[in-house]
DNA sequence: TTAGATGCAAACGGTTTGCAGGGAA
DNA sequence: TTCCCTGCAAACCGTTTGCATCTAA
């Protein structure tokens, strides 16, 4: 059953894409289908590096040319969100459709946290109308370490 | 009246780069000094190229390495901020002391505005509750555009 | 058939590092 | 005098690009 509603689920993003590569006339390309499995088949962020290796441990050889570009599709159509965590190299995350989410880091391991505070559209609206500006996106991460047990 | 008001402040930004370099053991040489003149003497956000490129107007040759070692210092005491805005390169402003502020970018351009909500200081004492952790820092950047005018 | 995509490897650009020479303590 | 710091240039590493080859349409 829950298989079944995965499965049901990536069938859609599929199409999304799909759609999107149609509209844009570009080419439905087995390497774009197959990199698109590779990131909803797992859970977390990832950088580019991780998953070329990802793929090449499943025996699925791709350059990272090909990722790069890739990504970008993917970006945008909105299927995948890129982060830029206070480093030199970007993360990827698939987009989750109905769960806007922000992120906290900790400092030492670089572990990732998901939250959610509907209070930071209240900050959004405000900045909007301040600056007289339409808010495309936004980032809000936080940073820290574990509270010290007293 | 301002303008020994300024040097005043600068004086006393030297002296806590002083007191740090003083503290850690670390030499308190005449570059040290001029790439802190130099970059509390300018506004808004800068990268190491930019710095780079202004001293060597101001006929103040340093090497890179050392603007980067310096910034280094400037960071770990405090008097230096970093941020990474979703690019693969770092800017930098110097401290604020008494004015905590977030930014907005403009997609286009890169252009920097700055604002500060005191509603995020309450999404961050929920996240530290829900995680069971202490926030060291945090980022809130919005990326957008100019509303269209109607 | 052909314009767009892929794979490979070289180029790029910001940052880091190794090392010889220089200067603060 | 000592050894930390500087300047220079090479190395690094994530990302981009050029090009010959391949392939979806």
């Amino acid at each position: 059953m829950i298989k079944k509603g995965l499965d049901d689920n990536f069938e859609n993003i599929r199409k999304i894409f799909t759609e999107y590569l149609e509209k844009h006339a570009h080419r439905k390309t087995p390497e774009r289908y197959t990199i698109l499995k590779e990131i909803f088949a797992t859970e977390g962020h990832f950088d580019i590096e991780t998953l070329y290796i990802r793929m090449k441990n499943h025996k699925y050889r791709v350059s990272r040319a090909t990722l790069y570009n890739t990504i970008e599709l993917l970006l945008d159509c909105g299927l995948v969100t890129r982060h830029q965590f206070g480093t030199n190299y970007a993360q990827f995350e698939k987009s989750m459709m109905f769960t806007q989410h922000d992120h906290f880091i900790f400092n030492d391991s670089g572990e990732v946290k998901e939250f959610y505070d509907p209070r930071i559209e209240a900050i959004k609206s405000t900045v909007e109308e301040t600056f007289n500006v339409e808010v495309t996106h936004y980032s809000l991460t936080f940073y820290g370490h574990a509270r010290s047990k007293k």
